[in-house]
DNA sequence: TGATCTTTGCAATTGAGTTGCATTACAAAT
DNA sequence: ATTTGTAATGCAACTCAATTGCAAAGATCA
């Protein structure tokens, strides 16, 4: 059994074929992808199931989700011991506009805030939007 | 001259009816509205129109966008005082996952983060997901 | 094998966001 | 007041990410 088959049976997801390929290509690439980005690369692959193969990813913890300027929804691996808890397991992420890539930046933790009475946090989206080392020139 | 286009034009921003009548909402109602939103409230105008009013005002610094967890997109008018300038003018923003509000917490600002090299922020997104006040029952 | 459940593929739909273009409103110039 | 130019608005159509229904294929177990 390798470390992803692992990986996967470790948050209860089904470790098939195709699962087992997407895992692979984004622990491979390291980078915070969409759904557009998994069909350039499984062009085999039918779109229907790269989105549901994210999603299940995604509610079993295996993935968080980030929501930047873009509009574009995209996904990035989570740590092996991440439970997606906030606010500790969430953390800052870069867009840069002309590039349109973001960044996980797992070292910058987000403020324990103090929230107006009864407003219960259960996550959080913080992104820094801007220029990235490419694209600063 | 109103209060409202008096703070049009400190904008640059021509005060046409539309725009009157769209700005005096959003200082009413005081909470994070989307171009849906507008359409409800204002059913005789046209959705291009109050699309584009709402990125005049964006483009003009009159109001802030929020990219919160709903994937669509929200605007809040900015204080008076506010440049949307980085990391200054960022705040926390509030998403409730249940009754699909969003609240602006203009008094939670976001810390001045230590960046990897070379990344430029101009902006800034922070939303924390969770449970309003009505809806934690 | 046969029954059942899960996963995948295909097709179609939704809905927010956006654009082109014609029309109207407004404001400056004559 | 009339002309003329520019900005704003309205209408229609389009784009594209996200999502769903349903059928086919694959896996699991009795
Ligand atoms: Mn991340
Ligand atoms: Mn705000
Ligand atoms: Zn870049
Ligand atoms: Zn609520």
């Amino acid at each position: 059994m390798t470390i992803h088959e692992k990986r996967l049976q470790s948050r209860d997801i089904q470790p098939t074929a195709m699962r087992m390929r997407i895992l692979l290509f984004m622990a491979e690439t390291k980078s915070v992808i969409s759904l557009s980005d998994l069909e350039e690369k499984f062009t085999h692959a039918d779109r229907t199931t790269l989105y549901r193969t994210l999603k299940t990813f995604l509610e079993h913890g295996l993935v968080h989700q980030v929501n930047d300027a873009s509009g574009i929804t995209k996904y990035a691996l989570c740590s092996e011991n991440c439970t997606c808890s906030y606010p500790d397991d969430v953390h800052v992420h870069f867009y840069c506009f002309s590039c349109e890539q973001t960044f996980c930046f797992p070292h910058l933790g987000i403020p324990n805030y103090d929230l107006p009475e009864n407003f219960t946090p259960s996550n959080g989206n913080f992104v820094i939007t801007g220029s990235c080392p490419s694209c600063s020139s």
